[in-house]
DNA sequence: GTACCTGCAAAAGTTTTGCGTGTCT
DNA sequence: AGACACGCAAAACTTTTGCAGGTAC
């Protein structure tokens, strides 16, 4: 009793939503990732924009990441961790080691471990800075 | 310039929220709270458990974690993470090492670390053994 | 030709908010 | 008395979905 396999078809709008999340850099979310599509394809909806980033999610060519319960995307598909800015909202990425003996952990309980997210939240350098200036006049002041 | 601190109040619905976080070891959710709150308090509104729990949560009373875009709330707030379980939907907490040296990496970039968060996706024992039966199943028929 | 996909608009689901009233201090 | 909080209902926002028409293969 196999599920049966839809054929999946090539279409302008998967190629471009693709392209978009490929060539962006910070994290856009879906409606960011729709103004950029509309670039070049002024006829895509929003809806499809959300079906299209859904389905490269799950084929695994395109990554999600939750922050602040929306959705943000990127491109890479590698292993690694983000850190959000509270000041400024940016996502980076961070390269962390495997950690595996966290997971070794959690598995010692029996789960089975099949993601592992890691994220970091505070402030980027560049709001750090920015934030430790004025605190500094704060105090002269 | 410093703004003024509203004094804040103790009432009924703050009180009874934050007991039934406190004894729920389920991590609810906002709708779940209110439920059981109700059983204490027939009249509180959905809309005050929601300004009671962020109000908890800015004082570091309770913890809120956010899994599928909606919002979970626990009343343990010492250092831990957790784990979710993608058949059943449980959330675990998890006991893990502090990781500094993970998160030395990160403000060896110049960020300022404020809070981490490790979440950690697969399947609880109690369904991996559950799938693991029926995958047996499976491959007998 | 047919199955799949798209655009549009409506719906769904969670969380927030404005307003008038109630209540803690 | 006066500031703050509550209940109610509407609004806000992101994301999903149903449907009729369009398109890839």
């Amino acid at each position: 009793m196999e599920k049966i396999r839809k054929k999946k078809r090539n279409t302008k709008q998967k190629a471009v939503v693709y392209q978009v999340v490929l060539d962006s850099h910070d994290h856009p979310t879906a409606e960011k990732v729709y103004e950029r599509a509309r670039k070049e394809l002024p006829t895509i909806s929003l809806g499809t924009v959300y079906r299209v980033l859904k389905e490269l999610v799950s084929e695994g060519k395109i990554r999600e990441i939750v922050v602040n319960k929306q959705s943000h995307f990127e491109g890479r598909t590698d292993f690694h961790h983000h850190f959000i800015c509270r000041e400024c909202g940016k996502i980076e990425d961070v390269e962390t080691p495997l950690c595996r003996y966290t997971c070794k952990k959690v598995e010692d309980k029996g789960y089975v471990v099949e993601d592992v997210e890691y994220k970091f939240y505070g402030l980027c350098s560049k709001c750090a800075q920015k934030l430790g200036i004025l605190e500094e006049r704060a105090v002269q002041v």
